[in-house]
DNA sequence: ATAATATATCACTATATTGTGATAAAGGAA
DNA sequence: TTCCTTTATCACAATATAGTGATATATTAT
């Protein structure tokens, strides 16, 4: 009942998942690619995914060891699609989802097969162990 | 930017706040009828309709001592209007709301002079202290 | 003036959420 | 098989949020 249309609200009232759904709404991407453009560790991404699917936002289609997220198409519950239609509305000029853009554009360049949530979670490691 | 978005989404993602706004899409209502309907305390009707004016979603006419409050009718930022399209949608058939509307009619009959603020604030600390 | 009322705001506690490292499960390559 | 990868999940710390009582402000009545 409510709770359709409040765990739908809540999962588009953090910053970092509606960038996520902004992506997705221009192409499909896997958990690693994501990290790559938010420059998050692969568990935080990932938990968000979740969130994002559990309201039904967003779908997964695994292909082999990867898992890729998009746009939910079809109604998962009361209320997604109400939410889906408001993403157009989202501010194309804001400065956290044009970085973001940019970012997608190299990662879509580079494939798949090259991006590394090892790699990245490292880098994010050694990043934070220097700063602190 | 992105900051209206959230905060308008932020504003919908809580249970108390969604039943305070289907029942200001319905009439107006001064803080001391929600305590009535809603059966809580004033500080806590009054910080969630700071939360709701805030994302722009409701607005306030005062009237003597009486704070009215209703729908937001004006674009007030960038995305308040788009969120209150969607209030039509809510579930008409949940339990809460539907609850609430009935508690509505009753507080619309009896008029703004014969609900009171203390006397509710009072029976809620009574039965608090009886539960505790 | 004083008293009573409606509302907003502050300080506090209890609870929820975010981001993270570690671990576990599962697919593909050597 | 073993090793390497991607992804999901768990446990934890830091932060945010909800509900509340007490207090402050403002309006009206006496």
């Amino acid at each position: 009942m409510l709770n359709d249309f409040i765990r739908t609200s809540k999962a588009l009232s953090d910053e970092t998942r509606v960038r996520i759904v902004s992506l997705l709404m221009r192409n499909e991407l896997c958990v690693c690619q994501l990290m790559e453009i938010l420059g998050m560790g692969q568990s935080t991404v990932s938990k968000h995914l979740g969130i994002l699917r559990n309201a039904g936002l967003i779908e997964v289609e695994k292909r082999g060891t990867w898992s890729f997220y998009g746009l939910c198409r079809d109604k998962a519950n009361r209320h997604n699609l109400d939410f889906i239609r408001l993403l157009p509305f989202l501010p194309k000029d804001d400065p956290f989802l044009q970085k973001d853009g940019k970012k997608l554009k190299e990662v879509n360049k580079k494939g798949v097969a090259f991006c590394s949530a090892i790699t990245l979670n490292r880098r994010l490691r050694e990043r934070s162990n220097n700063a602190g």
